[in-house]
DNA sequence: TTCTATTTTTGACTTTAGTCAAAACTTTAA
DNA sequence: TTAAAGTTTTGACTAAAGTCAAAAATAGAA
């Protein structure tokens, strides 16, 4: 089921019909990136939306001489800059392949053309966003209420294997601490 | 504009048609409340989106002992538990009157049906995602980013007044910080 | 392989924020 | 108008995380 791709993914949200399915293969491409690729460069407007099919991704962002992780995203996972897909601005992060990957993704103006024919699409759009919404709430309370060790401990959880694909620089950099305490942190157990 | 309700709002992003705004009007219900009154209470799923007319409130969480204010939400905004609202789940989240309200608001059902009867209106549902989900991702990032005395600045900034109307104590948990380190982030300078 | 580059760990020290307790202010309501 | 309750500030101390530099470990290429 997770493998099968982007219309499973939005038919078991709500089934789509026909027409409504045709138009969005007609649309989407499909695409196998290497390890290092930038899917997104920082200064540009995003403008596809990615599916996930395999792989695994990070987006990040620059400031100063810091970098910050903001997401990690996975197999069966969506994947733009938010702030820039939606307000259609330059984006601030950046996004990569950290391992190899099938992605699959239509454009902007190809998503707003089908949100036009098919106006039942914004169900399915609006029920995505609230579910990445309420991520990004969670993400904003866990910095604030967990320790950094505990903060480590459900990244781990949430993403089993994440040892093997993201550095711990990037780790820590998502977990909001220097690389330095990560270090330390996993030292004491 | 501001002051004119909901419907203004909603008009603003895309025009309604008359029978879809009579619709929204049929169930709309506007209330007063004063200082203090819980719109919602921790426990409870979140039933009502609230447009604020006039006022001023403030979500929060607890913690143990500790108190995490969420947001601070103000004339021409919505305010819900996002997750509990979207997610027909128990709110973790309380939601308080700062500043005596005129809100408007609708259920979680009406909201369904309204949505089932005119699809069109996923439309305005979905772009409103987008911008609250915008302002979550920013704040994660200036949690982050800014020290405790930018993020203070800002909070200044982006709520001018603010400090007539909420407890350094609860502006301190808004900003991941304690009232203590707030109070003496104030005293120098 | 082995050599180089990169990542991770460790050490010594500094900075920032938290804790606990008491004092100084402000509100609120009797 | 004044006592009580609540809020904010200050002080002394502790804990957590950051900084900078170097050593150790690991991964990649030649």
């Amino acid at each position: 089921m997770e493998t099968l791709g982007l219309l499973n993914k939005l038919n078991s949200i709500a089934i789509l019909q026909e027409g409504l399915q045709g138009a969005i293969k007609s649309y989407l491409i499909e695409e196998a990136f290497p390890r290092k690729t930038l899917l997104l460069k920082a200064g540009q407007v995003s403008q596809r939306i990615y599916f996930i099919k395999k792989g695994f991704t990070r987006a990040y962002y620059t400031k100063g001489e810091n970098e910050f992780s903001t997401w990690f995203m996975g197999e069966d996972e969506f994947i733009i800059s938010v702030y820039s897909f939606f307000s259609r601005r330059p984006s601030f992060e950046s996004i990569e392949v950290l391992e190899d990957c099938i992605v699959q993704s239509i454009n902007w103006d190809q998503l707003q053309a089908i949100y036009k024919q098919y106006p039942e699409f914004n169900l399915t759009g609006r029920i995505i966003t609230e579910q990445y919404y309420i991520r990004s709430e969670e993400r904003a309370i866990q910095l604030q209420t967990l320790s950094s060790k505990k903060r480590y401990e459900k990244l781990l959880r949430d993403y089993p294997g994440i040892l093997q694909k993201v550095s711990l620089g990037q780790i820590a950099s998502y977990l909001g601490i220097k690389q330095e305490t990560l270090s330390r942190i996993r030292a004491h157990k």
